[in-house]
DNA sequence: AAAGAAATTGCCATCGATGGCAAAAAAGGA
DNA sequence: TCCTTTTTTGCCATCGATGGCAATTTCTTT
């Protein structure tokens, strides 16, 4: 692979003079520049990354971090917002990459993305989805790496966050429900030690309480379409039936459709269904989902601006924090 | 942040020693390690990748390449088959990483994950769905950097990938609809100009054929749910209606499924859905669909297995393929 | 205890690029 | 033309790690 010398060698100049072509540098005389860019496309040379971050101290990239456990989240939120994350990244001259990286692994093997984080391959990262203690956010903390985390993070104060008001996206879909005349409601979450289904699951719980109902369960560990499914099934072929589910991701919502219908029932006439992400599918769907909006773009440009904020200025660890009011869109599932 | 001099200053040796008991040469006295090993741990140091990997020309680092469009494709054969290439890649020892990158964009801008590859970043890449065209295969095929598509490349007959056989795949789709007793099939695809979309309906078409029937139409740019859900929307209200919709895409599938609820109707009694990718969805469905499975998790091993070899040996472009025949799953939603 | 073999450690150069500064070349002024 | 100023270019050291080899230390052996 041919390297600046080469191309210095080649055009006649020193390598310090072909790194200034490269880098727009002015203090070139127009000649040389035709020059050494003209050897620079003969050659195909391209400027190697690891030697120039080396010397910079800089990267110029950014990780995102999705947990195994999540990738099973498929066509929800997180791919969303990655996406959005791509392009905000991109615009503050940012590269954005994508890795897997489980909680709890600090010491991780070195396969593990959050291994190229920590020696030196990324300028930051944003974390999705933090369990409620998340050793690596003490871990980068420590070691004034920035990191900005798209959910919330109750245990560092100086850790900051981009998130959905969980609590009132919890109360406000039960109030919802309840408004329609529904009461006796299920609610169907992920995993029970992360912090957004508990604020999730505590709003849920207040309202219901505010209006004097119990809900009839809530359910943990629903992470895919598939398993909300099976819960659904479960559940209308236990005989207690709930007349509304809220379920935390649409995708998820789509298996709940699936084994209502199975089970010969009708939406919204025999049980309600309320969603938590509003993805485009929530409008295509029969009946159109209702659906609470996270906001992904939003949050992933203010995600970014922080992190970037992090780089450029040094200062970590300022615990910046950015709270989305939730937003419900009424559809067809919910209506009575 | 500290590194391999301060470590060895603290200790009292040299770098190189340091080096030494970081990689674990068994050159170094028991009492030496013990001492680097402690300083190691005390001062939280971490090895610089970018130097190591610049120092020895390799990165272990793999890139996954997915094309903006693509990730539209939520939830679909993608991110299945990604888990899969991560678990593949850490066997071998590799870190694996997507990233977005888009074809035809061979000079691309600097925040394209394509110059990360080119420039040093990684030792190779998998690459999705690559267009009829893409520019990019040609360009690494002359730079000689690894690469794997996950696909078909009919330009080179230097690229290696790992693909289904399509053109069976849509054949065998299509006979299947006709051998249940259908007869005016609607086939749903995505962009035209995609190899794999292009073999998927040749394979259809010579099938159709086969049995002296001509296809109702074949609906291409149908990339998503939604507008897979728009698509049979259409479909359904022109009169004209077809007995049975293959569509490439489960998830899609889901969105054919949606709209023909809407319209009253019902699956597979009124119209028949088949889809591809045989995604967990499809089993937990109303009703279950039946899908053309594409085995992920062999192409993923199999695209990392390759991609090491031209990594390990340094023979790029040897052309090496591996095409998986497709497997019918039969179930709820094409069984008349 | 001396000599040779084996184990351990350190020095230097290198990977590819660039910041800082000095040297060289070109331009401007009298 | 000579001197000063400005522009252009190059040298050297450095970012952090490691391969190759030489130097040193330790261990064997007689």
């Amino acid at each position: 692979m041919v390297n600046i010398k080469d191309v210095a060698r080649l055009a006649g100049v020193s390598p310090r003079t072909v790194s200034r072509v490269i880098n727009r540098d002015k203090n070139v005389s127009e000649r040389t520049r035709k020059r050494v860019l003209q050897v620079i496309d003969e050659t195909g040379y391209r400027v190697n990354l690891l030697a120039q971050s080396l010397r910079s101290k800089k990267t110029g990239i950014l990780f995102a971090f999705v947990s195994e456990k999540d990738n099973a989240f498929l066509g929800e939120f997180h791919n969303v917002t990655i996406q959005h994350l791509n392009e905000a990244a991109k615009k503050l001259g940012y590269k954005m990459i994508v890795s897997q990286s489980n909680a709890d692994r600090v010491q991780a093997d070195e396969q593990d993305g959050f291994y190229l984080l920590t020696n030196g391959y990324a300028d930051g990262a944003v974390i999705f989805d933090t369990k409620d203690v998340d050793e690596r956010l003490t871990y980068l903390l420590e070691k004034r790496i920035p990191f900005v985390v798209i959910g919330k993070d109750k245990h560092h104060p100086e850790s900051s966050y981009v998130n959905l008001d969980n609590y009132k996206a919890g109360f406000m879909g039960a109030e919802h429900l309840i408004d329609q005349g529904y009461s006796r409601i299920r609610f169907l979450l992920g995993s029970e030690n992360y912090t957004v289904n508990e604020d999730r699951s505590r709003g849920f719980l207040d309202a219901m309480n505010k209006h004097g109902l119990k809900p009839v369960a809530i359910d943990y560990e629903i992470i895919s379409p598939d398993r909300a499914y099976a819960k659904t099934i479960e559940i209308l072929d236990s005989g207690d039936w709930p007349d509304a589910i809220f379920v935390s991701g649409d995708m998820r919502a789509m298996g709940v459709y699936h084994a209502i219908y199975e089970r010969g029932l009708r939406i919204p006439d025999d049980i309600a269904v309320l969603g938590i992400d509003d993805i485009p599918m929530a409008e295509f769907s029969y009946p159109t989902l209702s659906s609470i909006n996270q906001f992904p773009e939003k949050m992933a440009i203010e995600a970014i601006r922080i992190l970037d904020r992090q780089i450029e200025t040094g200062e970590v660890g300022q615990g910046e924090r950015v709270i989305f009011d939730p937003e419900l869109k009424v559809r067809q599932s919910t209506r009575k």
